[in-house]
Parts: C-alpha cells; sequence; structure tokens
DNA sequence: CCTTGACCTTCCACTCACTGGAACCATCAT
DNA sequence: ATGATGGTTCCAGTGAGTGGAAGGTCAAGG
C-alpha cells in the first residue's frame, strides 16, 4: 500500500506519516523502488496514532500507549496511569483558559467598542494585577 | 536600570525581556558599557505586556494592543476587536479540550486499572471513532 | 593591585508536532 | 518524448521562549 492510500484510510496527511516512522512510531517495509510499503498493521497503528493525538495525548504517551497496545501481557493499570496524568493536565488547562475567559469576557463586556480612546481593556492590562 | 532589577519589577524572566526587545517589542537604551538601560516606560511595557500574555494573547497580539496603547487616538473598536477575536479562540481550544475531557474520562471511568490486560482505553483507541 | 563573584553581553541550539517547499526519481498514459 | 501524477530526501520555519557556553564589566575584599 503506497502512502496516500494509507493516508487516505488512516486519517492522516502522509507528511505526518513520513514524519511518524522518522521518530519510530512505525517501520513500514520498503519496495524495491524505494516507496514505502505500507502493511495493514501499519495502517492500524497509524489510526490508533491519529485517535490518541486527537484525544490531545503527546508524542511519548503515544509511543508508550502504542507499545502497550502491543503488549499482550500488559496491566491496564499502566494505560490508566497515563490516561488519568492526561486528564489531569487537561483539567488544568481548562481552568486557565476558563480563568482567562472570564477575565476577558468581563473586560470586553465593559468596553464600548466606539471611535472614542477610552478603554477599560488597556487600562486594565495597562495597571491591573496579574493573577 | 538594569535587566534583573526590571525582570523583578515587571515580573519576567531576564531572558525573555532581552527575547521581547529581540523582537522589537521594546526598545531600551544602551549605557556605554553595552548594558541595556530601561526607562520607566519600558518597565510599564514590559509589564502590559506581562499581562496580556497571561490573558493568552499571542505575541503579535501584544504588539498590536502596545500600539494601540500608546495611540492616544485610538478607538477602542479596535482593542475590543483583538479581545473579541481572542475570546473566541479561547472559547473554541476550551470547547476541543472539554470533549477530550469527557471522554477520556469515560474511558478511564471504565478501566479496572489493575494488572489484567483488558483495556477500554486501548480498545477504544484500537477501534473507536475519530470525532 | 589582584581576585572573586555577581552581573551583563551575544550567539547557538533545543523544545513540540508538524508543515511547506525544493530538488529529484518512478510510473504510466498519451 | 512528454507530461501528469505519484513517490523520495532534506532543509527550513512555526510560537514563545529556555538553556547554556564564551566572554566583558563592575564593586568589594584582601
Amino acid at each position: 500500500m503506497n502512502i496516500s492510500h494509507v493516508a487516505t484510510r488512516a486519517g492522516l496527511p502522509a507528511k505526518t506519516i513520513r514524519y511518524y516512522e522518522d521518530i519510530g512510531l512505525i517501520k513500514p517495509l520498503r519496495d524495491s523502488n524505494g516507496y514505502r510499503a505500507f502493511r495493514d498493521s501499519d495502517v492500524h497503528k497509524l489510526a490508533f496514532l491519529g485517535r490518541a493525538r486527537a484525544l490531545g495525548f503527546s508524542i511519548e504517551d503515544c509511543r508508550a500507549l502504542l507499545a502497550l497496545w502491543e503488549d499482550k501481557a500488559r496491566a491496564s493499570a499502566d494505560v490508566r496511569a497515563i490516561a488519568e496524568d492526561h486528564l489531569k493536565q487537561i483539567k488544568a488547562k481548562i481552568a486557565d483558559l476558563q480563568a482567562m475567559q472570564a477575565t476577558l469576557a468581563n473586560l470586553v463586556d465593559c468596553c464600548a467598542g466606539d471611535n472614542r480612546p477610552d478603554c477599560p481593556i488597556l487600562h486594565s492590562l495597562g495597571a491591573g494585577p496579574r493573577p
């Protein structure tokens, strides 16, 4: 299977697939002409990676998850630990963003948004507290 | 005023301050020995930048906001437009993260987390849908 | 006067996960 | 033979800094 076919099937850009080979996440075979020859197992791995990345896992997390996926003697606790840790980081990031959102929404609401120069947004950035 | 003093007053690392000069956000003077000589106005700008960055504005947004801050004939609508756009992006990112959070929390809840290999997290990554 | 230590300077490399583009080879239809 | 459409490699850039090396400057202490 050639790379653009795999790209379609796995839902990843060809560039990304080459990159994943570069960093050792997949190891497709090679045809005699130098083209990558993907097996079904490669496509499955790529689809796995696509889903894991879509859930926000880092590449290194993906590498670990892929290894656990391949390891039939894994302990589900190891998988869960990775997922829980990632979930914690997602929650933290959401909290950060919500704080920004609250502050910003407040400032935007207070700004007239006309052609006069007075602006509570700039006023706050110029003198407000830094959370 | 030397850089480490400014770093303390503005709440930014010295490295970051040098970087901000590099990309043209501030233009401190120079002493005869080559040291940066910061005026109060530089410190105010840096504090402004620190607050804007803490609200998640990109460097380019910060550049625009700083220019508006300096421009006494600005229209507050211009400021508000930048802030509203940024707010929209924050909201989008929160929504993305919340979707991930929901999926992940669900998977984590379903995973036994013991030393058996069965794992709904891996199962979902291996075959689940990609949102 | 000399040294020590704390500053300051520049510059280069690295982060993360790709993405764009150039230059070049392979295959197939016309 | 030519053109279109694949594929390949490698280099450079993204955002917003951060780490570190190599070297200049300054004030205090011996």
